[in-house]
This record gives C-alpha cells, structure tokens and sequence, in this order.
DNA sequence: ACCTGAACACCGTTCAAGT
DNA sequence: ACCTGAACACCGTTCAAGT
C-alpha cells in the first residue's frame, strides 16, 4: 500500500561519532539496560529519552524510528554469542557450542527472543555469527546452498526450542505458581485426552530449568545427527 | 512485582452463548478478519468494537483484556490445521503433515507466527494437536518423557523456521524490491566476509518460494532422521 | 445481562523552533 | 549539528452510568 522502501540501519551511515550529544553507542546501553528492566513493552522512546536526561524526540536524531533502535540492539544481542571457530574445534562441536551459547544468550535478554527470526540481522555482530554458522557447515562437508539449508535448520531449531523457555519464564518470574495448583488446572483443561493426562505428571513442574536443558540437548543432538546423515547418501 | 495470576480464558467459564447481544464466535471471527486484513499492530480493541457495530469498550464484557482475545483467535489457528491418525498414516508421514501443515497455517496468517511460542496453548484446539503430536512420537516407539522432547524438537524446528519466512514475506509483500539492488546492499554491508559474498548469488532472491520450501524439507528429514536415530541406540 | 462514553495514562512520530 | 516542546493520532483499560 504505502511503497515503503526496504531499509536498515546498516545500509546507511551513521551519525559522525563526534564529542558532542548522544552517541549512538550510549543510546544503545541504555536501550538495552532499559529491555533488561522492563522487558519489551517497557521500551518506549519517552523512557529512553529519560534514562539518557534528553528529551523523548532527540532520540529521532539518531535514529529514523524506533525499528532502527532495535536493529542496533539487536546487534548488541549477537555482540554476547560466542562460537569457536569451526575449523579448529570441529563442526559438531562448534554447532552445540552456538547453539548453546545463544539459549543462554536469550534466556538472558529475554527481549531478544521477540526480535530473533523476525528483524533483518544485518549488523556486524550479526554477521560474524552468520560466517562462522557458514563455515561450521562448510568444514562440515556441505556444498552448495546445502550450507544455507543446514544452518537454517540449526537456527531454527535453536531458538524455536528457546522461545518457549523464555516466555515460560517471563510468565513464571511474575508469580510463583503453585506447581500442584497448576497441574490440577492443566489436568482441568486436558480431561478430554487422557493420554495427555499421564504426562502432566511425568514433567515436573517442580524443577523445569533441568528438563528443559535436557530437552533443549535431546533435539539438538538430534538435529545434528539428521544433518551428518544428509552427508553420508 | 504485581503479583499477577497465571491466568487464561480456558481456565474460567466463558460468558453464557444465550441469544442477545455479542458471541464470542463473532468477536473472534472479526478479530481473526482484522488480523489478515491488518497484521497484529492493526488489531485494536477500538477497531474491533467499530467492526462489530459495537462501542468499543464492550469487548471487556466478554473478555477481560486483549490477551484473552488473542488466546481465542490463537486457537482458532490451531483449528486449521489438519494432522492425521498417527496410527494409521504412520508417524513419519504424520510428522511430516503436522509440520506442512503447521507451516501452510502460519503463512497464511501470518500474525500467528507472533503468537506461536509464546503464548499458552490451553484451547481445545491445541490441545487436540498436541494428543495427536503425542501420538505419533508414542506410535514411533518412544518411551516416557522423551515423548514429549521428540514433539518439542519438532515443533521448534517448524515454527523456527517459518517465522523468518512469514517476517520475510511480510517485507516483501509491502514494497516489490528489485532482486539485484537488493543483493548489492547486501553485498556491500557484508564485504568483510569474503566467503559469504558468493552465497549471496547462490541463492537466489528471485524465487524465494520455492527454495524456502526445498529449505524447509530438508531440515524436516534431518530432524526427522535425527529423531528416529534416538529409537535405534 | 449487556453495552456505553468519558476519562486516565500512556504510545510513536512530525515539525517548527531554538542554540 | 544537535536538541526541544507542543501537537497529532493513536493505544489498553477502568468505571460509573445507562437499559
């Protein structure tokens, strides 16, 4: 409808980084710091402008919306991942190490799982990942877009399992919830599928953080033996 | 800090469906229509009162807030997805349905690509794919809680991958971009990474349909191949 | 039982104006 | 070059009041 044209922060250039004002750099801190707090729906533009002592729409000066803002924190965001490099630690052993590195990375910044997935990652932190992804898949033995496939799968494995953890999380650091209450409500609900019965119990709502890292290396080992199998035929 | 409730439309009684006045299933059925027309940022509470000819604070008569009606039309994605007999269809065949299909429903509405993952799937509709989702892990052959981890490997993969999809159509559908002006800004914000460079032609941006789908089942028989891995050892 | 309007406390963004 | 305040067009939600 309105033609908007495709655009992102790093296609264009950024402000001088000269003495004077707010560097992006500092506006980017606080962003994060802010997401930290508040979460996503406590960023607003008036708050940062706060947190910086600036007025709310000074912030417009350095950024054309508040979409470029979260590009930059974005960025920040895969600035805290680390992967070894493929070459010298061996791909399997690479591919764990990021995935595991960004579950941590989202479990901490909850935020970022809202943006993952969904927000061009085109920022130099972003990148660096998305090469070494590249070369892990490479050193792997793939060719071709081949490369591109199994990256993707493992990504998307990653955070689609992580994103869950994270609103799990969220909803629970609210309240504590009583873990029997919650089963007799879930078991409430589920009365019509009595296979599904069972397993409320099997799952203990009592200590999630053990299963879900359990369950988080059950399908990644999975995930990469069904990728070393599209090597072999 | 508030001390919120976990709470969720599933787990109360809904408002008698008597004659007069608004249905829940009109109220969700306009919202559903809003949201195809609109995304999730057109859906407002005062646009859904002036689509049902009704003020727009009336809603909070048969909701409670805006969660609750995104928890009904979240379910009603659920309801266009069709899965089979796990028992029947085998449960690589049915895992293989599930996941298009999953897909297929997420990419026609695209809004619940923001919904999925994070928010509690309690409506009878989910609920009847998980049992189905569960059987066939079950009729797989496996045992207890590995159950569950070989559902949550798939459905992460699914929606992890789609979710890119559906953000990447969703900024193509609102500008047609020329591919080769596209990948020029791409190359020139990723020419530090010399390796990358040549993907960048590999893939290409003129028929993304078809490759995301090539992606997609590739990554479906790896996680598929890696599941049933775990059966044999 | 169901709906209304006014009101409250917010949003992102634009823009003329200041220094 | 950088920042400001006022203003515009929105939000979700509460609540007393209506029928």
């Amino acid at each position: 409808m309105t033609g908007k044209q495709f655009s992102s922060v790093w296609l264009r250039e950024p402000r001088k980084a000269t003495s004077p004002g707010l560097s992006r750099e500092e506006i980017v801190n606080a962003a994060v710091a802010l997401l930290d707090e508040e979460g996503l729906a406590g960023l607003s533009m008036r708050k940062l402008g706060a947190k910086l002592q600036a007025g709310a729409t000074s912030l417009y000066w350095h950024v054309s919306h508040k979409d470029e803002l979260l590009e930059l924190v974005y960025d920040q965001v895969w600035g805290e991942m680390s992967v070894p490099e493929p070459e010298e630690a061996g791909w399997r052993e690479a591919a764990s190490a990021l995935a595991r590195s960004m579950r941590i990375v989202m479990l901490r910044h909850p935020w970022s799982a809202d943006l993952l997935g969904r927000m061009p990652a085109l920022g130099p932190n972003a990148l660096q990942i998305a090469d070494r992804l590249r070369r892990i898949f490479i050193s792997a033995g793939f060719q071709g877009i081949d490369v591109e496939y199994a990256g993707s799968a493992l990504t998307a494995y990653i955070y689609g399992m992580t994103t869950p953890e994270v609103a799990w999380n969220t909803v629970m650091g609210e309240r504590q919830y009583d873990a029997d209450e919650m089963r007799a409500q879930v078991a409430r609900v589920v009365k019509d599928f009595p296979g599904m019965l069972e397993r409320i119990n099997l799952d203990a709502y009592d200590d999630p953080q053990a299963i879900r890292e359990t369950a988080f290396d059950f399908g990644l080992t999975s995930v990469l033996d069904g990728l070393e199998r599209r090597l072999t035929t």
